[in-house]
DNA sequence: TGCTAACATGAATCCTGAATCAGTTTCCAC
DNA sequence: GTGGAAACTGATTCAGGATTCATGTTAGCA
């Protein structure tokens, strides 16, 4: 009789951990190299080292096992960011911080972002919930820096939050995944410091020009 | 025998033309609504109202009907785009015009940047030559602006294209796919303004903050 | 040592859908 | 009005791959 083997996440032996890791692992390569619908389950099986049906031990499904990636380097990448940040004073340096941490990640995850998008068709919660979970936590954090007078007033945060995310991920693409680079090279760094210190620096008054 | 009835594009009766244009259109609607993956030519030709055979007759594969749709809106939007600035005088005016159009392009093919996200992964250089033309004429006519003093230096307008781009495309995302809006709410479209003057505007003389 | 639950196996099943092709219809030049 | 080229048809083919299942192996505990 089926002895009902389904594992369920947390309730894992040290060897049971072992495999939803490599498995976990795999998918991220797989899915990053071939992207979600051309990596087969044997794909990914054979990535960890284990049989097809074992998969299905750890994961309900190939869908499944994309949402455990996205999610758990999710909270990876917050916990990066956020730690990248807290140490540094000011709310400059600290997005300048901020841009550095986030594309050091990217680099080491270049396949993640990747991934994300095609995760848009697949689970379309999953990829929004990506990109809002990163924008409600830095709205806040801008709120309290604007409240603490670092930086200048905006209309709306969400809608900083938005854009200073979509300046780090479309810098981040256009050296890291078309070129391939293993980094951001310095000039773009620049480029965005000073773009981010002359929209949000409160070094001359708010200014309200003719 | 098999009449070698393979349409060259460009050398089509208007009964062809249309029905060529038709299975463009029901490939960017269902590309859109089910994604490419699960998009079947089946639901296209649907769409079309054609038999399946139909399709071969103009496109060499379902692959090949993306390129062709993405190639196609890509042309439009960078006509759109030119055509909305360019008789618009100054280089920030010319920038919140390009935003609003953009946007307004975008409420109007909300599926189309999903449909482009789609395509990293089923043809990488259509996904990249989508994004670089665009920054590529974005860039060009940001250093024209920057040499005749409008707008101020930054170190490397290749980025500031693409952090502009990046913007655009992120705030447009929030709230015309998250939120499935009709359009960017004018307070969003406003805190863009505020971030683009500030950033770009030689209102006050460059600033050499501490 | 032996027992049991947890873990693992991989061949077989079953479905989906892209692409094909043999044949039919439309259209227009003469 | 007719011949042939251009369009069109849709049932069929065929391969690939997600998921299942009947069975085997490991490891810790009494």
């Amino acid at each position: 009789m089926a002895p009902a083997v389904r594992v369920e996440a947390g309730s894992l032996t040290a060897r049971g951990e072992r495999t939803r890791s490599r498995l976990l692992g795999a998918g991220e390569e797989v899915f990053g190299r071939r992207g979600y619908h051309e990596a087969s389950i044997a794909d990914i099986t054979n990535g960890a080292g284990v049989a097809q049906g074992t998969f299905y031990l750890y994961f309900d499904s190939k869908r499944d096992l994309l949402r455990a990636v996205v999610e758990e380097r999710g909270h990876e990448l917050r916990a990066t960011l956020a730690h990248a940040t807290t140490a540094v004073v000011g709310r400059i340096p600290k997005e300048e911080a901020g841009f550095a941490a986030f594309f050091a990640w990217m680099a080491q995850h270049r396949a993640l972002c990747r991934i994300v998008r095609q995760s848009e068709y697949v689970d379309s919660d999953l990829y929004r919930d990506w990109y809002r979970q990163l924008a409600d936590g830095y709205a806040h954090a801008l709120r309290t820096a604007i409240d603490d007078g670092e930086i200048t007033e905006v209309d709306d945060v969400e809608t900083l939050a938005y854009a200073l995310m979509g300046i780090g991920d479309f810098v981040g693409m256009r050296w890291l995944v078309f070129e391939d680079r293993r980094a951001v090279p310095p000039r773009a760094v620049a480029t965005i410091s000073q773009l981010v210190d002359r929209a949000l620096g409160t070094a001359s008054p708010p200014r309200r020009p003719s």
